[in-house]
RNA sequence: GCGCCCGUAGCUCAGGUGGAUAGAGCACCGGCCUUCUAAGCCGGGGGUCCCGAGUUCGAAUCUCGGCGGGCGCACCA
């Protein structure tokens, strides 16, 4: 943990300025980590801000602040570098044994609670990598946040009254001829979600052949709406184990949710007639009397250009920027139900949820559902009534997710607006070479596109199963060969965290903005930077223990114990800026909390997972170079055991933010 | 047309709210398994950071203008 030391440098900075130079006002200044420990641990670059208004040469400014600079606990040295920097050395022998023996705790931060929805599949289809993202994406927000003290609750929303489920209900009813009963026995007997993912399909191509089956279609939804039919209540049925099916895929993952937020209770339980109300009388939307949207109940979109004058064949263009918040057959759209889910999620809709025990996750997690029926009586956690909302959905939702914080400013609630946080990430796409594996009808002119997009419409796409059953099967062959006297039900257990550390280190390691193109070799690699690579290495640091443990009897708690009495060479600096020495090592590793903060602030996950494997990286080369076991000076041994114990700690709980286990030995 | 995203090594990508010699993986070449698991380590070659202006002591990073690619702007979600 390196931010406490981060802070006490920088409020002595701040006095030594105050008192050098007689300033009240100070440019806002950083602590940074210089590019190596040779330069030093830590780095100002106040000086160059100060350049200017005192009419000086950094050096010079920065050798004033240093003379300045009263005594900071912890640091043993400042040095005002000739380019103007301000470095600062660490007290190294007590900020190892600080960090090592766990007493440096970082503070937790203090905000309200905060909603992160995430994953939301339409439940018609099995999970593809698309999804993949999403949920990957998602769990880890949740799991970096929590790391900070933030309270979090995980949301799914499940759409069970949109066109998708509708559509495959017409798959089972018209072009299957199947009634609720058929598909009751259908989903208990068989691979559901992938039964479906092949009647999604087929279903598209019955619409794609005949025009007129849009009308089916249109019925279906409407029926899917109102209930007591018998569309809606195979919709019921459907939902229900597709639902089941993806958290069953997701538990593979290590992802898990507090809440299920059905769109069907936001509608039974009046949750949008409630809303809409407010937002006519608010007049955030009105009834549009003229165009094509005659008949619609329309939200005017504000993009910033209604300031703008108006020129010929503006009124055109007006038109355009109207969405339709309820049909003309008076449904609701789905941008309105989110509406009224946001309201709900912030509390400010002044109405609640039922809420039914839906499962239990990872043995003893409580999800919970929503339902318009009682619900359960006590013990229900209080869901909703955030500070703060991430939706997690990909960059082609921005218009709409736009629209809900415009919505909560209309409504005049600009906090909760500004606190509508669009998680946004570009989709995943397939390469050429994959999509032709997985037997892709060959079109020229998608061909000329460098990817390939994935469609569960058209029940194109790499389903997450069989990505992690692929992944698992090349893993366990693997694990078989290097441990024979593993047994099989050990070669699983390792091959399934070892598949988990591959893909969902392969989704954090592109930034967000990335539109990634999915190769399923480069996706099955696990050397070089991927997810088994840092599972290698704390591997590495357990064997060291384990025997450590087995030859001399020797605990890490020993090792930690008798610390303090040991020799300090092992930690003498070095002029040699590329050694992968043991200050490098525990140095990195206690960069974690830092490196937190950044992934929050800037929602960039490749930033946790790049420094997770430079960490992991600093260690195989310390590893290779600087033996323990074999070690014969005593003192030596115990620095490096620690040092080790400590990146292994750190290594572990950086991969746990990024949900991936570490298994004991592979 | 308007909006958002992307453009860095042969390929795939990292590069905090500007800062110290532009990095990694893959691929390629050469070394290292009687010493804690070679899913590893060490070394090597390889760059007009798309182009052009501007701001700055300092720009891959910020601003503006181009070029190229992707996505969005549905009574779908």
């Amino acid at each position: 943990m390196i931010l406490p030391i981060h802070r006490q440098v920088h409020s002595a900075i701040t006095d030594a300025v105050q008192r050098a130079f007689g300033l009240t006002e100070i440019p806002p200044f950083t602590v940074e980590t210089p590019p190596n420990r040779a330069l030093g641990d830590l780095a100002v670059t106040v000086a160059f801000q100060l350049a200017r208004a005192l009419r000086k040469a950094p050096r010079m400014i920065a050798q004033e602040i240093a003379n300045a600079l009263a005594p900071i606990p912890g640091i043993a040295q400042v040095t005002a570098a000739p380019t103007g920097y301000l470095n600062f050395f660490l007290e190294r022998k007590p900020f190892v044994v600080d960090r090592v023996t766990g007493r440096a705790i970082a503070a937790p931060v203090d905000e309200g609670k905060v909603v992160v929805e995430h994953t939301a599949i339409n439940p018609n289809k099995a999970a593809h990598i698309g999804h993949l993202r999403n949920a990957t994406l998602g769990d880890t927000l949740v799991r970096v946040l929590r790391f900070r003290g933030t309270p979090v609750e995980t949301q799914n929303y499940i759409d069970d009254m949109g066109v998708q489920v509708a559509d495959v209900i017409v798959g089972f009813k018209e072009f299957e001829q199947k009634g609720v009963a058929d598909v009751q026995h259908i989903a208990e007997t068989t691979r559901f979600d992938y039964y479906c993912w092949d009647l999604y399909s087929k279903v598209t191509h019955w619409y794609d052949a005949d025009k007129t089956h849009a009308a089916v279609r249109a019925q279906a939804l409407h029926d899917l709406e109102h209930g007591g039919t018998e569309v809606s209540e195979m919709g019921t049925v459907i939902v229900d184990h597709i639902v089941r099916a993806h958290l069953k895929t997701m538990a593979r993952l290590n992802i898990g949710y507090d809440l299920l937020t059905y769109e069907g209770d936001i509608i039974r339980l009046k949750f949008w007639a409630h809303c809409f109300e407010t937002l006519k009388a608010q007049g955030a939307v009105f009834l549009q009397t003229e165009g094509k949207l005659a008949g619609c109940w329309v939200m005017r979109i504000d993009d910033g250009r209604d300031a703008e004058p108006a020129v010929a064949g503006e009124e055109k263009d007006e038109e355009a920027r109207e969405k339709v918040i309820v049909r003309s057959n008076g449904v609701v759209t789905y941008v309105g139900k989110d509406i009224a889910n946001q309201f709900w999620k912030f509390g400010l809709l002044g109405r609640d949820f039922n809420y039914r025990k839906f499962a239990l996750q990872d043995g003893d997690r409580q999800l919970w559902a929503t339902t318009t029926a009682e619900g359960e009586k006590s013990g229900v956690p209080s869901f909703g009534g955030a500070t703060r909302i991430y939706n997690v959905i990909d960059s082609r939702q921005m218009y709409l997710q736009a629209l809900l914080a415009q919505a909560l400013r209309t409504l005049d609630h600009p906090k909760q607006a500004e606190n509508s946080i669009h998680f946004s990430y570009e989709m995943v796409a397939l390469s050429h070479s994959t999509a032709q594996k997985l037997g892709y009808p060959a079109d020229a002119e998608a061909d000329r596109k460098p990817f390939v997009e994935v469609s569960g419409r058209k029940g194109l796409g790499v389903k997450v199963d069989d990505l992690l059953d692929v992944l698992e099967s090349t893993a366990k062959a693997e694990v078989a060969r290097r441990n024979p006297e593993f047994t099989p039900d050990e070669c699983q257990r390792v091959a399934e965290q070892i598949a988990v550390g591959a893909i969902r280190y392969f989704m954090l390691k592109f930034s967000r903005g990335k539109l990634i193109v999915f190769d399923m070799d480069e996706a099955l690699s696990f050397e070089g930077e991927t997810g088994p690579y840092l599972q290698y290495a704390v591997v590495r640091a357990n064997n060291i223990f384990n025997k450590l443990q087995q030859r001399d009897g020797v605990s890490e708690a020993d090792v930690l114990a008798s610390l303090d009495a040991a020799m300090l060479d092992e930690l003498a600096p070095s002029d040699d800026p590329d050694a992968h020495d043991l200050w490098a090592l525990v140095y990195e590793a206690s960069r974690l909390d830092d490196i937190v903060e950044q992934t929050v602030r800037a929602l960039e996950f490749s930033l946790l997972a790049k420094y997770a494997f430079g960490l992991a990286q600093l260690f195989n080369a310390f590893y290779h170079r600087y033996p323990i076991l074999n070690e014969e000076n005593v003192d030596r041994r115990r620095w490096r055991a620690a040092g080790v114990a400590y990146f292994r700690a750190q290594l572990t709980r950086a991969l746990d933010l990024m949900g991936i286990d570490v298994p004991g030995r592979m």
